[in-house]
RNA sequence: GUGGAUGUAGCUCAGGUGGCUAGAGCAUCAGAUUGUGGCUCUGAGGGUCGUGGGUUCAAGUCCCAUCAUCCACCCCA
């Protein structure tokens, strides 16, 4: 009856071999966030329920199936979070943020949960970061929030990312809008799906990105909004347009685009790419004019993306091998016999104290095993320790790609190893 | 939540129509070379055949259930 204990359903670990790809690309999300000016912000990985039922919205896949919901201890209703924008807008309010230079520009990296059936690409606990503008209404902000993650897309090797790009408008121009869409789908309303029957009353936007062939069959070709967004949107969706045009970011306007959240006003957009399953959005995001007075901040416009680490780990790995990401050591110490041993314990900690990645024999393996076993660690110099080296206060160093090797002393190891990776490059 | 496929060693997989102690490659460890890694050779360890039931003289093999993984739907990151 003794049940195997393994990581719960839709769950995964990093194992060593691959956290140094993993490690890449959150060093490379951080570095290019913060040039661009904008720092990290912490938020639980709970919240209160409630924040993501009027922030994402009651209506949405995510909050009415995908949460992970529970009562703690002291009868509070708590979520662990789908998404990193809500606790973000959370903590703009709560911390005052708007009593400070704005825009805001902010950046999280971190785990979300969603309930879900897992698939490639697809887990319960998985990872995002993303970047908010809160306090800019123009469409530099949005231009910024569309290129920024391509840059970081392009430096992790991942290619041919196509940009969909929608405009859904606001509280000017959206209801027309919507009201125009339940007219046209009136008549067909019986050839629908079950899902687009409710999407009918609930959010008739929806209509448009169901995927279903009976339902783009019922209607081709739905009305698009752009006719109908109000001047101020109008206007916003060209500029934005011109801005890409002058960055040279590629787009693929698709007025389909509305994606499963609430929030959304204006723009809307999504990364998508080949290669990595039927789930093959690998971020998306859009401006939130209305959440920020929503959280109960004052009026605030903002946009922001989201992009799933596993998903840009995926495209990655399509371009790329993992190994050249596994960091290696400077020197590997080994020794013969237990006083070398002892030695070479107390040399490895003086190798850290200098800097260098540096590790030893504990053991006892026999001085072919440890070796192997340093070519193994990539270690790019061995430094050996026997019975003559060990009387004479020396240490036979070796280089492990050119197979050279001299004595030294024991006081020179780390500026010769220092210089030996200066060399290297690195 | 729905449908389909799969589940044998750490990994990738063999094991026609049920039949003796369940195999290979890679990986691990050791030896060949008692002071030297990558190559080669030799050997060793490691499996309650996902789990639980059933059919049978006999189940890795057939049946049912369950769990998990993968794929598609859905949705999105």
């Amino acid at each position: 009856m003794a049940v195997e204990i393994v990581a719960p359903r839709g769950t995964f670990d990093v194992m060593p071999d691959d956290a140094g790809l993993w490690q890449f690309v959150e060093g490379l999300v951080r570095q290019t966030f913060e040039k661009c000016g904008y720092r990290e912000i912490r938020t639980p990985v709970f919240e209160h329920t409630e924040l993501f039922e009027r922030g994402v919205g009651a209506a949405t896949d995510i909050v009415e199936k995908e949460m992970y919901t529970f009562k703690d201890r002291g009868g509070r209703l708590i979520t662990l979070r789908p998404e990193g924008t809500a606790p973000a807008v959370r903590a703009f309010v709560e911390h005052g943020l708007a009593g400070r230079s704005l825009p805001a520009k902010l950046y999280y990296i971190g785990p979300m949960f969603r309930y879900e059936r897992p698939q490639a690409g697809r887990y319960r606990q998985f990872h995002q970061f993303g970047m908010e503008v809160v306090g800019a209404a123009s469409p530099e902000a949005d231009a910024e929030v569309i290129a920024t993650p391509l840059a970081i897309f392009g430096a992790m090797g991942i290619q041919d990312v196509v940009v969909n790009l929608n405009s859904i408008g606001c509280p000017a121009c959206k209801p027309a809008y919507r009201q125009r869409l339940r007219e046209a789908y009136a008549p067909v309303l019986g050839r629908l799906c079950e899902s687009c029957r409710a999407r009918y009353d609930r959010n008739p936007l929806r209509l448009l990105d169901c995927k279903s062939d009976e339902c783009r069959a019922a209607l081709p070709e739905p009305p698009t909004i752009f006719g109908q967004l109000c001047p101020e949107c109008g206007a916003h969706f060209d500029g934005l347009r011109r801005l890409l045009d002058k960055l040279g970011v590629e787009y693929v306007i698709n007025p389909r685009l509305v994606r499963g959240l609430d929030y959304y006003t204006k723009t809307t957009f999504e990364y998508n790419v080949g290669g990595i399953g039927s789930q093959d959005a690998i971020g998306g995001g859009g401006r939130y004019d209305g959440l920020v007075e929503e959280c109960g901040g004052a009026p605030t416009p903002a946009v922001g993306v989201a992009c799933g680490l596993e998903r840009c780990v995926l495209a990655a790995r399509a371009n790329a091998s993992d190994e050249q990401y596994q960091a290696g050591l400077d020197v590997f110490i080994v020794s013969m016999g237990d006083a070398a041993r002892e030695r070479a314990f107390e040399l490895a900690h003086e190798m850290r104290c200098a800097g260098l990645a540096a590790d030893f024999d504990m053991v006892g393996r026999g001085l072919k095993a440890q070796m192997r076993y340093a070519g193994k660690m990539r270690a790019r110099f061995v430094a050996i320790l026997g019975d003559e080296e060990l009387a004479a206060g020396q240490a036979t160093i070796k280089d492990m790609s050119t197979g050279e090797q001299t004595r030294i002393s024991q006081g020179e190891l780390a500026t010769c190893i220092g210089a030996g990776s200066a060399v290297n490059g690195e």
